[in-house]
RNA sequence: GGCGCGGUAGCCAAGUGGUAAGGCAGAGGUCUGCAAAACCUUUAUUCACCGGUUCGAAUCCGGUCCGCGCCUCCA
């Protein structure tokens, strides 16, 4: 079956074609960094991570760019708040963010570009537009993007200008603007600044938004390139005007495959801080849950609908885990048996590897994929039961399960989720006393395992320990 | 007002014309010293509602109700 995915520039699922065979130009919209990043970014970066992981999966070579936007009015509000400089505030909050990408098992970009270390291809890129025609500066001293000298705008969200509510789109500061659609390409520089501020042909200033991700996606991945992401609220204005100048400035398509996720709301409300909703990823650790349950979550709803998270919601993650955990603790004992059932084992393996990509290569349907996955647990749980899947047939299962997390990287608990010493030494004295027959004694450590957070599994091959 | 998304079992969630995937939770059974885990069986005559098209619709068309997002910084 070949890659699919719904693409937001014509509004159809339509058949992958990448500009280089083999090879896709990813870039993928990144964080502002003057706070933690919540679990709502993170579902659009996960988004992102299946999707790279499954271009990875289809043999691509993938180039993924991820932009760092670390100056505009919210960091520099901030940075002043904190009384910081504006690159030691924002360096706090690049170091967090990795941080946490990490711990969600999200493979870093191959380039993380910061606006701040781009401003020379930024002043470029509107010069360029300067000589296109469509830039202006303003009496404000500020550089806009004229609407108005670029007919083809709207080519994402087929606005109709005339359309749209009046009045609220003015906002103090730009009332200089030709059109209040009109958008900032440079903004001078104001008093509100402080002592962010570049030298450019137009003056002091800073680089408007969406500036940025124009000048950067071209500086690393060319002036056209396959695929580009980011929210749906990011869909307009700021793809919109993304493309507006990166087809005004170099004069060829952008992008063609546009991705957007959909939100995440808590417990089907907007998360918010009023609420009580709002979750960080570090929040969620400190509650006791784990970075692969959060990535459980949020991989597990269709990257175009909206996701509901809620603690309800991890601890289901939790016991799915616990029951992919269990079958690959089982696979790995079986391994050392002597062979057993390797056709059939070998055909269900590759039927559920199968399945679990061609639900992926349609347009993400994690759903699908998941599903051939939980049913590969239960073909091979029932086969161990039966005793015919051992010591090489094992294997071909434990391949499928490796191919399927190749994509959702969940299989492996965190180093640190292994059983100590003193735990494995209770384990064992509870089987000495089960052997002995004194059960009153076994039981009783079982509860003192239990009381340290441990459960323990008796199975034909010995006590098997886990974490309750 | 414009653009867009959704309403499928207790919960989460696939499925866009051929007779309801999967997960979590629940019930019964097998297994077990007892458990747990695992497996088996079971849990929607039905897909918000009303009409229509069709041999056949959760899926297509028309209408109604409800929830949500964006249009302003936003994943």
């Amino acid at each position: 079956m070949a890659l699919r995915f719904y693409n937001s520039l014509g509004r159809k699922v339509q058949e992958f074609t990448p500009i280089e065979a083999g090879k896709v130009g990813l870039y993928t919209c990144g964080p502002t960094v003057y706070n933690f990043a919540h679990v709502g970014n993170f579902r659009a970066y996960m988004f992102e991570d299946i999707l790279r992981r499954t271009l990875e999966l289809c043999g691509y070579q993938v180039n993924h760019v991820m932009n760092l936007t670390d100056v505009d009015d919210k960091t520099i509000r901030d940075s002043q708040a904190a009384q910081l400089p504006l690159d030691t505030f924002t360096r706090q909050y690049k170091d967090a963010f990795f941080e946490d990408v990490d711990a969600l098992r999200i493979r870093r970009a191959h380039v993380y570009p910061a606006a701040t270390e781009h401003i020379g291809e930024m002043i470029k890129l509107i010069r360029k537009l300067f000589d296109a025609g469509v830039a202006y500066q303003a009496e404000d001293g500020s550089v806009y993007f004229s609407i108005a000298k670029w007919p083809a705008y709207g080519q994402l969200m087929k606005i109709d200008r005339d359309q749209m509510r009046a009045g609220v789109r003015i906002s103090h500061d730009e009332y200089a603007k030709e059109s209040v659609a009109d958008f900032a390409l440079w903004k001078a520089w104001s008093e509100g600044d402080g002592d962010v501020a570049w030298n450019s042909p137009w003056g002091k200033g800073r680089p408007g938004w969406h500036i940025e991700c124009s000048a950067m996606s071209a500086r690393y991945l060319g002036p056209q390139f396959d695929i580009h992401c980011g929210g749906i609220d990011n869909m307009f204005p700021h793809h919109e005007d993304e493309i507006a100048q990166s087809e005004a400035a170099n004069g060829c398509r952008f992008v063609n495959y546009w991705l957007h996720n959909a939100h995440l709301v808590v417990n089907g409300e907007k998360m918010s801080k009023s609420l009580g909703n709002f979750y960080t990823p570090r929040d969620l650790f400190a509650k006791g849950y784990s970075g692969r349950e959060i990535r459980w979550v949020l991989f597990g709803t269709h990257y175009r609908q909206t996701l509901d998270f809620s603690l309800a919601a991890l601890d289901a993650a939790r016991a799915s885990l616990q029951r992919l955990d269990a079958f690959r603790q089982r696979l790995a004992e079986a391994a050392s048996a002597p062979e057993a059932g390797t056709a059939i084992a070998a055909e269900r393996a590759a039927k559920a590897t199968a399945d679990f990509q061609a639900g992926l290569e349609d347009d993400l349907n994690i759903s699908a994929a998941l599903a051939a996955l939980f049913d590969l647990v239960r073909d091979g749980n029932r086969l161990l039961d039966e005793g015919t899947v051992a010591g090489p047939a094992a294997a071909a299962f434990v391949q499928a399960l490796e191919t399927c997390d190749q994509v959702l990287d969940v299989l492996t608990p965190a180093p640190g989720e292994g059983v100590p010493a003193e735990i494995q030494a209770l384990a064992d004295a509870r089987q000495a006393a089960r052997k002995a027959k004194d059960f009153a004694q076994a039981d009783a450590i079982r509860d003192q395992l239990a009381a340290a957070g441990w459960t323990v599994e008796d199975t034909p091959k010995g006590p098997r320990v886990k974490r309750l």
